[in-house]
RNA sequence: GUGGUUGUAGCUCAGUUGGUUAGAGCGCCUGAUUGUGGUUCAGGAGGUCGUCGGUUCGAGACCGAUCUUCCACCCCA
């Protein structure tokens, strides 16, 4: 090797180890997606540009990944705009196509290029790796997984109440306790705007709300004056930032507080509304909280807004979101058809798993039992007696050549084998074969016409 | 995109004010042990010190650029 080779910031290899760990989590989130009535899709990792551009803000359009027309690109661009050396004018003149943001605005297109052959409601999940130029951190990738589940043409808020059990499901069995996950509701932090006369800064006003717990109040209402809003407005909005108690106390207030909004009052609702359902059902591992400083950057989001927060014991951002919108398809051409949706975020909740030690040991073992390689005749008996036992369903392999003993054993510790097999000679001419359990050295004799007498001591 | 931080063997890290041949632990390979791994003992391999350029008689160390890592912003899974 001439010089080292690497690969591109913020992207990563994946060890047979971490690809089981990896699995393990797809696997769960796989299963409770299906259990719930979702069905999977899956979309090109490249869409066109215009299909991305301008929908998730500007700052969204600065992370997505642009791709290079094919061709002689650049003889094609006019002089002027190739002279003036402006990124903005030239980028849309050379890329036509732009590797996916997330996967919600793809699958939205989908519905809308598909509508005449879905059959509506339609509740769609997908696990496809999205791309992001972000500078990466902890946590943060240029390459990730997003686990999404999403249900369109159904307004009712039962699909909310579904979607936080799923949630609560999958943690659950993923054995992640504590995780909290938060409410709010997009109608309610209108409300706010508008109760406080800010409706025409909601976003700056919710983006510096969602800092809260972060920054603190002092900080956010500095933002809030920096970015324009009116230090009467922040006065009315101050029993927010100071609002403890139970979900219930929160409704309570907020109800007071919002009283002249017909939407906010609408947004309360129908948090009280999801709040009941979901208490009346019950959680197993997550808790359930309203956070009215929850605002997330998307825009698209029209009611209520989920994050979910690792246990308090992790430093790590969140590990899934979601909400609905009623308008997502709108963009595309299809009027008023309502989705709701959630995601998990794979590659933290992984570093959480991790973190914690909650991934199974189980997952450490790739092979079940490895038979050890004596020789030309041996081998072809083992062959044979391997085939058997991977036709009862067992991971069994025999090592490619005839080694030293010494080094095929070698193999099996490092591969965390539980089992050893060995056929030489003797064993051969009996008719019989070895088993050696890795963990406590014994070893049983087996005859070797009758290889499932050792499956069922398993 | 802004500001900072990091890079020495496969891994975790030492390396003094710039000065002979860059070290340790773990791992790896070989042997003790030609049919028994995890323990032990002996020996061995492996580094153009991220890369390129500069300062200097001399650079792993100083300077610049670049890539990478992590962190705080921005934003977000």
């Amino acid at each position: 090797m001439a010089q080292k080779p690497s690969i591109p910031k913020g992207t990563r290899d994946f060890s047979p180890a971490e690809v089981a760990k990896r699995n393990h989590i797809i696997s769960i989130v796989k299963k409770h997606f299906e259990r719930y009535g979702f069905q999977p899709i899956e979309t090109p990792s490249f869409e066109n540009s215009e299909t991305l551009l301008g929908k998730y803000g500007e700052e969204g359009d600065r992370l997505i990944f642009k791709i290079l027309n094919s061709g002689d690109f650049i003889s094609k661009v006019d002089d002027v705009t190739y002279s003036s050396k402006n990124s903005n004018s030239l980028t849309p003149k050379i890329t036509e196509k732009a590797l996916r943001y997330d996967l919600t605005v793809p699958f939205a297109r989908y519905v809308v290029m598909h509508q005449n052959e879905i059959d509506f409601p339609f509740k769609r999940y997908q696990i496809q790796p999205v791309w992001r130029a972000d500078r990466p951190q902890k946590g943060r990738f240029r390459e990730f997984y997003q686990c999404d589940a999403d249900v369109v043409g159904a307004n009712s808020l039962l699909q909310e109440v579904e979607l936080i059990q799923l949630y609560d499901a999958v943690f659950t069995e993923l054995g992640l306790e504590g995780t909290t996950i938060k409410i709010n509701n997009r109608k309610i932090l209108y409300g706010i705007a508008e109760v406080i006369g800010a409706q025409n800064r909601l976003v700056d006003f919710t983006v510096a709300l969602d800092k809260l717990d972060k920054i603190g109040e002092q900080a956010v209402k500095a933002e809030m004056i920096k970015k324009g809003i009116s230090e009467s407005a922040i006065a009315k909005a101050t029993p927010l930032f100071g609002m403890v108690g139970t979900n219930e106390e929160k409704l309570e207030i907020l109800k007071g507080l919002l009283s002249e909004s017909e939407l906010g009052t609408e947004g309360v609702e129908e948090v009280k509304t999801i709040l009941t359902y979901v208490e009346g059902l019950g959680l197993t591992s997550a808790s359930l909280q309203l956070d009215v400083t929850l605002a997330r950057g998307l825009n698209y989001y029209t009611g209520a807004i989920f994050e979910v927060a690792a246990p308090a014991t992790v430093k790590m951002g969140s590990i899934g979101g979601g909400g609905r919108y009623d308008d997502l398809t709108g963009i595309f051409g299809l009027k008023d058809v309502s989705g709701v949706g959630i995601s998990f975020g794979l590659d933290r909740i992984y570093l959480v798993l991790e973190e914690l030690g909650l991934f199974p040991e189980s997952l450490e073992t790739s092979l079940d039992i490895l038979c050890l390689n004596f020789g030309e005749k041996e081998g072809a008996a083992a062959l044979k007696l391997v085939s058997a036992l991977r036709s009862f369903g067992l991971r069994a392999d025999l090592y490619p050549s005839a080694a030293k003993v010494q080094k095929q054993f070698k193999y099996a510790d490092k591969r965390k084998v539980p089992y050893v097999i060995l056929l030489g000679e003797k064993e051969l001419n009996a008719g019989q074969f070895i088993v050696k359990d890795m963990t406590t050295g014994n070893q049983e004799y087996y005859t070797l016409n009758n290889p499932e007498e050792f499956f069922q001591t398993l």
